[in-house]
RNA sequence: GCGGGGGUAGCCAAGCUUGGCCAACGGCGCAGGACUUAAGAUUCUGUCCUUAGUGGUUCAAGGGUUCGAAUCCCUUCCCCCGCACCA
């Protein structure tokens, strides 16, 4: 089978490329432009990927039918430093990496020129484009693929730099950013492509409060700046080595490890001699904020690496703090071999400072009680501690101690007294990752101080509000997003948009030390593609591409033969260019995975909004969640998913498709299930099956013929109908089950008839198309055509061909069934003989009734039980009446009344079966009669008619 | 914490915006029948309990609104994801 399908998606790949179909210029259609956003270039992809791809190429494929003009472009995002540690890793043989490559699709003789990093992007851009992309057939115009590492894209990042800069969106200040010692920045997170470890740490913010000592600080440094009324002690560990440096005018005393860190933080800082830890218990210093004199006492917990190696003790809510402190107190030896006042340390007691709901006023001594606590270095400590300050944080106040704070949110008074203490010089700020990380090169990496960094200034109002503004507009999906983006826009603040060190991008072009950063060049780029296609054919070449030529084709400011002469291009093409952006753009639909959310997506619009007319903003998103193997997200660094062409020969490419468009909402996360693939393997074959049957019979026309045109052609109004939201899910149901079923049911009540046949496939292949091609063409062909399907529009629809009064005939014949088959069921009965009666005629007054009384709102039983019993005719059939009247308005008042309006709809039930009897007598192999209840001379020894109602038969099985 | 998403029958998974055609799409699995020498494929029937086609109890749990709720409101429990220089 595989080799069948892989032939079959080669040949139609080739006939649909060859003839063009693909390729798409400006033209009178409407236009339709999306994307999906361009992967990064990091290595092999896997099938995960693909589902995002796959959306919007069947997307393309739909709209096409639709009439539009699609362009469906495709690019590869390289910047960052993926391809060049691959290519590092290639040239240190890491064996690994080696087998990683080999194992996927790169032939071992590659391997030298991959060491490369340029070499790394030229090949994954082919390995994207060939082995995926036009693997699954995708509709994309080839022509226009353009990748960050191109010079003429790096023409249009820089133009669209310095409309940031003309628009004021580019900020400068300092920023504290992770950097290797020796190496310079690096990147952390969790996928360590720049260091060895410490993917998990986080950047954290220390205060560091200065505790006034004679003519020097010693400098503690703490998370909670709020708690510094609670402070009774300083700690100092006794066997860490401290330094006196010189920062300014001032002298501090911090550890060895602090100093380090804060030489990458300080402008003025410097070494001034080493003290020990022990020297320095038993001062008094004077606790900032509160201006008490406090007593330094000795303590192991503190770690030298951590801050700046001191600490201030707050015992009250420090669980570390409070058991120390007891234990110190407690601790005769030790206060004696510091020499400490014992009178003085055993007199501390903690101080209340917050208070929190659910707490006593003391909560580290309560927690340290109940967790029993009782021995500093107790590992319980550290959960103690977050519950503590969790608690704290978020639902704490500062009590009346806190003088101007008093009452305040510890949320609040947090930044505010960090902040007045800065001010009044008590306290300064630094900066640690909240854990060890080593750079690649096994150098510390340290969190270093930038002075001149850049940001694109997201926060800028005016873009935020007309961003929010437009977002409105816009068509997002899921709905979810279209509620929440607003949220992420306030939220979205300035972002570090340039960064140096061994980055793969496109150089700012204020200042040329920097390049721009992964996020930042991938923003505003859709709008490139409608250039692209003219530097990839040689007719503009990169240096011709300045900031005048993208003035003009994209903001269509200036002249074009202005533009003309000093560019060397062809004024012509010039026009033609800024024509073509125009038509194309806005974009009218990104596609992207949800981890855009928060990163991409806001910026996108931002810099639309920001930079283009607003006729050129964008006009739709879509989000697509992941597919993730067992146990987690597949992982591309970590293996274990299936390279893309493998799993193409393996299940068929249609079939993959499918299964992207079926197996759940696009909302929604999907585990990687080979049987459930398989499950449409055989489901995409048993369609072919199926329709290759049907396309063989050649026979009589009967009523089922009406029946299944109707409900081909009431299928392409729904199929449509969903595709205006893009719900390729529904869809895929629609036409890959619920029209197989009918397919199916056609074929089980006799239906052969060419010519419905030849109409069914005209309508239902197009519909195929989309998600399916390689088969829809298959069959197209194998249908007598010899176009192309994926160029055809979708059928127009014939008066008359959705039949309502057909497709409800035959539901009316499988609801009989349905009861028949329960009765059978039931009772177990092998029947030989079955007879249906249909309704009297007088029951279908009695509905009537209950349908006018239903519109009214005033169905109830008495009031249909009067209304009937009024009738003459009606009244005439005495208790049988009146309990018919009862159970018909029971069961129509669960019903809505446009629904139970249907009951009243005429239909000739008499003739319906008794035209389907021949088809009954077959299922049920036995014989059929049918007669209207109360038809004289029936036999019906057990009364059944009676129970016929319209729309119901009643079944008498013999 | 902030922000977001979710808990549906053996499993996966629709439905929830716009309450009533919902015992709840579809698939998988399972059981039985047909076809077949057999297997597979295909197809039909069934798959909460009960039952001559009826009735009962379900959509995390508990309340509420309504003639009527998986769908709306409130409360509780549980799970997942994002929080930035990382694509």
């Amino acid at each position: 089978m595989s080799i069948r399908s892989s032939e079959i998606e080669a040949k139609w790949q080739e006939r649909w490329y060859a003839a063009r179909i693909n390729e798409v210029e400006k033209d009178d259609r409407p236009k339709f432009m999306l994307i999906f956003a361009y992967p990064g270039v990091t290595g092999y992809l896997h099938v995960g990927h693909m589902r995002g791809f796959t959306y919007v190429d069947a997307i393309a494929r739909f709209k096409r039918l639709e009439g539009y003009n699609v362009m469906f472009p495709v690019g590869t995002h390289a910047t960052g430093n993926g391809a060049i540690s691959l290519a590092a890793r290639i040239a240190r043989r890491d064996q690994k990496t080696i087998d990683y490559l080999c194992g996927n699709t790169c032939p071992v003789d590659m391997l030298e020129s991959l060491k490369d990093p340029v070499r790394v992007v030229e090949f994954f851009n082919d390995v994207y484009v060939n082995q995926y992309w036009k693997r699954f057939g995708f509709m994309c115009d080839w022509r226009r693929f353009t990748s960050t590492v191109k010079p003429d894209y790096q023409k249009f990042i820089q133009w669209q730099f310095r409309k940031l800069m003309e628009r004021g969106m580019l900020i400068q200040k300092p920023y504290y950013a992770p950097a290797c010692v020796s190496h310079g920045p690096v990147a952390i997170d969790a996928s360590e492509t720049d260091i060895q470890c410490g993917g998990a740490a986080e950047t954290v913010e220390y205060t560091l409060l200065k505790f006034k000592c004679g003519d020097m600080y010693l400098v503690a440094a703490t998370l909670r700046p709020e708690t510094v009324f609670g402070q009774t002690n300083f700690w100092v560990n006794p066997d860490a080595d401290y330094v006196k440096v010189r920062v300014g005018q001032e002298t501090w005393v911090v550890s060895e490890d602090a100093h380090f860190k804060l030489t990458y933080q300080l402008d003025d800082i410097e070494k001034i001699s080493p003290v020990k830890g022990s020297e320095l218990i038993g001062l008094r210093c004077l606790a900032p904020m509160v201006h008490r004199e406090i007593l330094t006492l000795p303590a192991d917990f503190v770690d030298p690496d951590v801050g700046t190696g001191l600490v201030t003790s707050v015992p009250s809510d420090s669980p570390d703090d409070w058991i120390s402190l007891r234990a110190v107190q407690e601790d005769d030896a030790t206060l004696d071999r510091f020499g400490l006042d014992k009178a003085a340390v055993k007199a501390i007691r903690p101080v209340a400072i917050i208070e929190m709901k659910g707490w006593s006023d003391l909560p580290a001594v309560e927690v340290t009680e109940r967790m029993g606590i009782t021995a500093p270095g107790d590992p319980k400590l550290e959960e103690a501690k977050k519950l503590v300050y969790k608690d704290g944080f978020h639902t704490g106040k500062m009590n009346a101690t806190a003088g101007e704070y008093a009452g305040l949110p510890v949320m609040e008074a947090k930044e505010r007294m960090k902040q007045a203490m800065v001010a009044s010089g008590e306290a300064a700020v630094m900066y640690d990752l909240s854990e060890q990380v080593t750079c690649r090169c096994g150098e510390r990496v340290v969190v270093k101080k930038v002075n001149d960094q850049w940001f694109i200034d997201y926060a800028n109002a005016e873009a935020t509000a007309a961003s929010k503004e437009q977002a409105k507009r816009m068509e997002i999906f899921p709905a979810e997003y279209y509620q929440n983006i607003h949220g992420v826009l306030d939220w979205f603040r300035e972002r570090a948009c340039v960064r140096q060190g061994n980055w793969i991008g496109t150089k700012f072009p204020f200042d040329e030390k920097w390049i721009i950063e992964a996020i930042s060049d991938s923003t505003l780029y859709p709008i490139y593609y409608t250039i692209s296609k003219y530097a990839n054919e040689g007719s503009i070449r990169a240096e011709q591409m300045g900031e005048e030529f993208f003035d003009l084709v994209i903001l269509d400011k200036g002249d074009a033969s202005k533009v003309s002469a000093s560019t060397g291009i062809d004024a012509e093409l010039l026009r033609k260019i800024r024509d073509d952006v125009h038509y194309w753009y806005p974009l009218d639909l990104n596609l992207g995975g949800k981890e855009h959310l928060t990163v991409h997506f806001p910026a996108f619009l931002m810099n639309h909004v920001a930079l283009l007319p607003r006729e050129m903003w964008p006009r739709g998103i879509f989000v697509n969640w992941w597919v993730m193997g067992k146990g987690g997200k597949i992982s591309k660094s970590k293996g274990g998913a299936q390279p893309i062409p493998g799993a193409a020969e393996e299940y068929g490419v249609d079939a993959l498709r499918l299964y992207y468009a079926h197996i759940a909402s696009p909302h929604a996360d999907v585990d990687w299930d080979n049987e459930a693939v398989e499950g449409y393997t055989s489901r995409t074959e048993k369609m072919e099956r199926t329709l290759l049957d049907l396309m063989s019979l050649d026979g009589e026309g009967s009523e089922v013929d009406g029946w299944m045109v109707s409900r081909m052609a009431s299928r392409v109004v729904r199929v449509k109908e969903m595709m205006r939201t893009y719900d390729l899910r529904s869809m895929a149901n629609e036409v890959y089950f619920e029209a197989f079923n009918d397919l199916r049911w056609y074929q089980r009540r006799g239906g052969c008839h060419a010519p419905t046949i030849r109409r069914v496939l005209d309508l239902l292949l197009p519909l195929m198309m989309p998600i399916t091609p390689h088969t829809a063409e298959e069959l197209w062909e194998a249908s007598g055509h010899n176009d192309l399907l994926s160029a055809r529009l979708l059928p127009e629809l014939q008066e008359g061909e959705i039949d309502v009064s057909k497709e409800r005939a035959e539901d009316y014949l499988r609801g009989m069934m349905d009861d028949a088959n329960e009765i059978l069921k039931v009772t177990g009965i092998r029947p030989a003989k079955m007879t249906l009666f249909t309704a009297a005629p007088w029951k279908h007054e009695v509905v009537s009734m209950a349908v006018f009384l239903h519109e009214k709102g005033e169905l109830k039983v008495p009031a249909l039980t009067k209304m009937v019993m009024s009738n003459e005719t009606v009244r005439g059939r005495g208790k049988e009446a009146s309990d018919f009247a009862r159970k018909t308005a029971e069961d129509m008042m669960k019903r809505s009344p446009a629904e139970a309006k249907k009951l009243v709809q005429r239909f000739d039930e008499l003739s319906f079966l008794r035209a389907s009897r021949e088809f009954l007598e077959k299922e049920y192999g036995c014989s059929i009669e049918v007669h209207e209840a109360g038809e004289p001379g029936i036999a019906d020894p057990q009364n059944k008619a009676r129970q016929a109602a319209p729309w119901r038969p009643a079944i008498l099985v013999e």
